[in-house]
RNA sequence: GGGAGCUUAGCUCAGUUGGGAGAGCAACUGCCCUACAAGCAGUGGGUCAUAGGUUCGAGCCCUAUAGCUCCCACCA
């Protein structure tokens, strides 16, 4: 093995065997349990980001964890055709060649989108291999592959038999800069300076005006009222009469509505049913004209006059100027109001009255609602349920026609013939209610997440009543960022009840994301985003994925840095080194079990410790508390194997004496085999390279069983007694450091005990790793000799020969500090147990715990006294 | 307007049934001791945002306050 870890020299490696000999297949086996985890399929115009890293390695962990445990562990891999982010990559690339849609025409452009799927899809796949992904490759999906497609025409179909997909012209936000309809939770809003114009609408026929204001001039093209409070006094005798549109000279009437708020600016507001959501519905109460006056790009209409043609921006500045002349631009004021924006254009959206399909969603969302209530699908942390709720219950329809090209298009044919629509699960010849031919498709596209949501079971095989479905749905686990609920994670629970009966998947481990050092949001406009290949390539995939993981908590925003990973790229560089030295003392030497030889009391501690770790960190996977587990394997290895165990074996391996070092390398051998096990999931490349040279191993650690806890090596009494040799070790090195004592100056160890046999028998540890030489037993404390510093410990006093370093004066202070500390725990313990409600309500346990803490510290303070009584003496 | 989260060591963060405050990094001291200087030993550093409350006992539960962050809705 090599001196330092190099994880080049073997992930690649590592990697294209799993993946060569089928590690990562899952095989359904009616003997077995599935254990299922689909991958929120990434954009194929993506390239992989820390989010994505983050994500994947969450489920790559937990997927190798189950799947050591003896589960059929899928974790379904593919990748997303992003309808409208797709598009608009496509776009661009045809722009520098001077090509548009339109030029180029629907079937070019979808083989220039199918080049682009085949040239970029690979690549994102690539990268997760690079980060030890153990995805079933052989069943990768594409969203637009046939059996998705299918899924898609399946559930439209039968969504609109049942009358819950229906198209109508309804308020929809408009891109115009994608052109193209959205759907609400792709517009992202945003706070913005804008001004408020008031404009004066003279009342016809007498001399007077209302003052309406606005934040979108522009949009009174298509004013067709104006509204009042039913209960606004000061304008109720202008309901029924009609006003004057300035520029257009038009008449409109003013109706009475609750939605005008009287508090609210001049307490009139126009209404514009076209470009306005609310406005719209008060245009359907008071049956108004639709007008509008835009077209898809943003520029005006006809129905904006002499304004016609001009971008909508344009249009509002010169109207402004002519308002202005007229006269009936009264005043101006800064405002700012929230404005809606494309969230993959980052363009103002416009709210448009369109004709467009829509979801309608009261009926699926109560179910969904349900099942969350009934714990069917259970979030992780649970506060995200509460957003989920609040979603639900809110919920608009969705809009999913695109006015797209790439993407599922919408299976709905209308008759040139008969004027029917026709929606079929089949491209239809015939039009079947008239017979004729002269049928035409709908030209839109759905909703990069109307398929998206069938992601559970379009991936098994649905809709046939497939093997898969059947072995592997409902899925185990879902793992994802707390940006994509709405858009995801909602759709496919209502999309799972609704086709299968059944929600998609038990429970969802939410996690937030990864931001840069200064806890900002990466993006590419900031330019801070960080490579996770770069940080492969630097310090190899395990570091990343480790740091990605350790500290931190489902659900929470994690800050990305350097000197994390560097951190975690030494503690790889440690389960090397150790490994490298177990391996290396292991050669030539028979390695027995450790069921068959003699424990000394040091191999009892680190194989009771490595219970609890087992123990520990199996729940909290189970919990899917993955920081929580890495951070208990990070000290467990670190500083119980590497520090103390490997530091106390020392003396047996080197020796000379074969019968020790064999029990040595049993111990070494059954805790390193243990612990690269726990790590595997975390870690598998570091880990796997190391097992395979283990002695008597052969094959891969993916192969082999996650550990187990096994209660009869808990050892918990002599775990115990050797806390109290290390505490003795401790305190001699403490010592030697206080007082500048060079670690090579060995001293004489003076003990007072009860615990002699104790401390015989681990002679060799304390004199190695407390830099002693030799250990005397004292009958006495007035047997000490001259000049030592006294600790006390729980298992006996020493007494440390410091010669010349040792001031008298200083050592009493530091004696009577130590009585001080003491005197604190005794009166704390002593507190607690003369409480009548500690005794009465706290459990025996804890009574029992610190009725043997306050018997230790009085001991203690014993030994304390008595070493302040000799100095006083002196 | 509604909701959520955060506030713990100089920095970044853990702390999940309430039972003596933790890690990494940084700082300081001393060490090349045959796995590892990507290391070892040791040290310092916290009224767990503030104020109340519940409890024998609160970083953790409840109430209020402040600051920061985010989500949803939206006033034209």
């Amino acid at each position: 093995m090599e001196k330092t870890y190099n994880p080049k020299d073997f992930e690649d490696r590592l990697y294209k065997e799993w993946e060569e000999t089928g590690c990562f297949k899952a095989e359904r086996d009616n003997s077995k349990v599935p254990f299922t985890i689909v991958m929120p399929p990434p954009n194929i115009t993506g390239q992989l980001h820390m989010g994505h890293a983050m994500d994947a390695t969450l489920q790559d962990a937990v997927i190798r964890f189950k799947r050591m445990q003896g589960y059929v562990a899928l974790w379904l891999p593919g990748t997303d055709h992003a309808s409208i982010a797709t598009e608009v990559k496509i776009i661009e690339a045809m722009k520098k060649e001077g090509l548009t849609k339109q030029s180029v025409g629907r079937e070019e452009f979808l083989r220039r989108a199918w080049a682009w799927k085949d040239k970029y899809a690979g690549r994102i796949v690539q990268q997760l291999k690079k980060l030890g992904a153990s995805a079933d490759w052989s069943r990768l999906t594409f969203t637009m592959d046939e059996k998705c497609s299918t899924a898609v025409r399946e559930v439209f179909v039968n969504l609109y038999n049942k009358k819950l997909i229906y198209r109508g012209n309804r308020i929809i936000n408009w891109c115009p800069c994608c052109k193209t309809a959205l759907s609400d939770a792709e517009v992202e809003y945003a706070e913005e300076a804008g001004s408020f114009w008031h404009i004066n609408y003279p009342v016809e026929g007498e001399d007077v005006c209302l003052e309406v204001a606005t934040t979108r001039p522009e949009t009174m093209f298509g004013d067709t009222a104006v509204a009042v409070n039913p209960a606004d006094k000061r304008y109720s005798r202008f309901i029924g009469k009609r006003v004057i549109l300035p520029v257009v000279g038009k008449a409109i009437p003013v109706v009475a509505d609750e939605h005008a708020d009287m508090q609210f600016g001049t307490g009139v507001v126009k209404i514009t049913p076209a470009h306005d959501p609310n406005d719209f519905e008060v245009g359907l109460r008071h049956n108004l004209e639709i007008v509008r006056v835009m077209n898809d790009d943003g520029t005006m209409n006809a129905n904006a006059g002499e304004f016609e043609g001009l971008d909508r921006y344009e249009c509002r500045a010169r109207l402004l100027e002519k308002l202005k002349q007229t006269g009936a631009l009264v005043r101006e004021e800064p405002h700012t109001h929230n404005v809606g924006h494309c969230y993959r254009c980052n363009s103002t959206v416009e709210p448009i009255v369109s004709k467009q399909w829509f979801v309608k969603m009261k009926p699926l969302a109560q179910p969904a609602i349900h099942a969350v209530i009934d714990r069917k699908v259970s979030f992780i942390p649970e506060r995200f349920a509460k957003i989920y709720y609040n979603w639900m219950e809110n919920v608009k329809d969705w809009c999913i026609s695109r006015q797209l090209w790439w993407g599922h298009r919408i299976p709905v044919w209308y008759c040139e013939d008969c004027g029917k629509e026709i929606c079929s699960k089949t491209d239809p010849k015939v039009c079947p209610h008239c017979g004729g031919s002269n049928l035409k498709q709908d030209e839109d596209v759905l909703d990069t997440w109307f398929s998206s949501a069938l992601w559970p079971f379009s991936t098994l095989g649905y809709p046939d009543d497939s093997a898969d479905l059947e072995y592997f749905y409902p899925t185990d686990l879902l793992v994802t960022g707390y940006d994509i609920i709405f858009f995801w994670v909602a759709r496919m629970i209502f999309s799972g009840i609704e086709h299968m009966r059944k929600v998609p998947f038990r429970y969802v481990l939410i996690h937030g994301l990864v931001r840069d050092e200064k806890g900002r949001k990466m993006s590419k406009s900031l330019g801070n985003g960080v490579d996770p290949l770069e940080v492969i390539d630097k310090y190899g995939a395990d570091s990343l994925r480790f740091s990605l993981l350790q500290g931190v908590a489902p659900g929470n925003d994690t800050r990305y840095s350097d000197a994390k990973v560097e951190a975690c790229r030494n503690f790889m560089n440690k389960v090397w080194n150790a490994s490298r030295f177990v391996i290396m003392n292991s050669e030539g030497n028979e390695i027995k079990p450790v069921s068959e030889v003699r424990l000394s009391a040091a191999d009892k501690w680190i194989i009771s410790r490595l219970q609890s770790v087992i123990r520990d960190v199996t729940l909290a996977l189970n919990k899917y508390e993955l920081g929580i587990a890495c951070q208990i394997l990070y000290d467990f290895t670190w500083s119980d194997f590497c520090d103390w165990y490997i530091e106390l074996v020392k003396p047996a391996l080197y020796s000379g004496d074969g019968a020790k070092k064999s029990v040595a390398l049993s111990v070494l051998n059954f805790v390193l085999n243990n612990t690269l096990r726990l790590l595997h999931p975390f870690a598998p490349f570091i880990t796997d390279e190391i097992y395979r040279s283990m002695p008597g191993v052969c094959g891969t650690i993916m192969k082999e069983d996650y550990p187990r806890y096994n209660s009869k090596l808990a050892y918990k009494k002599d775990a115990a007694g050797f806390e109290g040799v290390m505490e003795v070790i401790k305190a001699v090195r403490a010592v030697k450091t206080e007082l500048n004592c060079p670690p090579s100056r060995k001293v004489t160890l003076y003990v007072l005990t009860e615990n002699k046999r104790l401390i015989s028998s681990n002679e060799e540890s304390i004199l190695k790793l407390a830099g002693a030489k030799d250990i005397v037993f004292l009958n006495s404390a007035e047997d000490s000799a001259e000049g030592c510093v006294t600790k006390v410990t729980s298992i006996g006093t020493l007494f440390i020969p410091m010669g010349e370093l040792v001031d008298a004066e200083k050592e009493k202070a530091r004696l009577e500090g130590e009585l001080e500390k003491v005197t604190a725990e005794i009166s704390r313990a002593d507190g607690k147990l003369h409480n009548s409600g500690f005794l009465s309500k706290a459990p025996k346990k804890l009574i029992d715990e610190e009725k043997a803490k306050l018997d230790k510290y009085i001991k203690m303070r014993e030994k304390i006294y008595e070493q302040l009584k000799i100095f006083d003496n002196k």
